[in-house]
DNA sequence: CACTTGACCTGTCCGC
DNA sequence: TGCGGACAGGTCAAGT
């Protein structure tokens, strides 16, 4: 469920928190968790300080001081959670203050820092993962090298991505703005935000959008990842960021998990279908499928 | 090659 | 109340 906006999110809390300070311990529950640790863990980890934290598509990376960088994706249900109270270490209860911000079953891995802060890497699902790698080499990931421009970037065109789409003419528009090959960052609920924003059925091939079906896209899209950043992103069940607080972008969402619901645009009942093997959220007045006579 | 579907996981919800 | 099954969705591997 993080997407780029969720992602964007957390990145800016832990840019806030983390850099100078110093790894002093590391653990984590399962090697599928932190796959390369801990060869080089000793290393180039413990007594490394953090340098910066940035974000790429919907990942994202903690510079160290050591050149080596851990490189974080929170696939659906990852959390990453900073806590500066080192007091949960000791046995007894909680303090209510730490509460919902305290290791627990779905915590993957913990880092400690020599402060007596500590993050943590929750994951519930077990998808996410944490790497360890130089910095240098994680432009050469093939998931880097094949990933697609930021859609937020001031440099990004609405020409630029209709041409990116276009790449994928014989798909339906949803399936392609999920691609992170396509652009990077988007996923289920911003995909059927921004089709609902450009009133175009999910269904529909990119080959029979036309011009000015491209442009209501592009500035619907990053109208609303936009807006849901400047909401803290979206929390539907799991999500957090980087202090345990949830995001109130499904306020403002239009048909992501409405169904049942009137169409704040027409008042029609908003339907859930299946659609690239996703729940799909649309109006069926205002995003009509498109015919191919006619 | 272009495109679609299934696997990876666990927690939650729904119907019986 | 318990249990089976569908569902949630980011990404990559496997299938068509």
């Amino acid at each position: 469920m993080p997407e780029l906006p969720e992602v964007e999110t957390v990145k800016v809390g832990l840019q806030r928190l983390l850099p100078g300070r110093t790894v002093s311990a590391v653990q984590f529950d399962n090697p599928k968790s932190f796959p390369n640790a801990p060869a080089d863990v000793s290393e180039f980890l413990i007594q490394a300080s953090v340098v910066a934290v940035t974000r790429r598509a919907k990942v994202l990376l903690i510079e160290l001081s050591s050149k080596y960088s851990l490189i974080i994706h929170l696939k659906m249900t990852g959390q990453l959670v900073f806590n500066s109270d080192s007091a949960h270490f000791g046995a007894g209860h909680p303090s209510a203050s730490l509460v919902g911000r305290l290791p627990d079953k779905s915590t993957r891995v913990t880092l400690q820092f020599t402060d007596g802060s500590s993050l943590f890497f929750n994951d519930q699902r077990k998808f996410g993962w944490v790497r360890l790698l130089p910095t240098a080499e994680i432009l050469q990931l093939d998931f880097f090298k094949k990933v697609g421009p930021e859609p937020l970037a001031a440099d990004f065109t609405w020409q630029q991505f209709r041409d990116r789409l276009l790449r994928r003419k014989n798909s339906n528009i949803k399936a392609v703005l999920l691609d992170q090959t396509v652009v990077a960052g988007v996923g289920n609920i911003y995909a059927d935000e921004s089709l609902w924003g450009a009133k175009i059925h999910p269904t529909t091939l990119v080959r029979d959008l036309g011009p000015a079906k491209f442009k209501a896209l592009y500035t619907s899209l990053r109208d609303v990842l936009q807006l849901s950043i400047d909401k803290g992103g979206s929390s539907n069940h799991t999500y957090v960021d980087a202090e345990g607080n949830k995001g109130s972008y499904m306020t403002f969402a239009n048909v992501f998990r409405r169904e049942g619901q009137a169409c704040p645009r027409c008042g029609t009942t908003i339907i859930k279908t299946r659609v690239a093997g996703r729940g799909t959220h649309l109006c069926p007045h205002c995003q009509k499928p498109k015919r191919t006579t006619g």
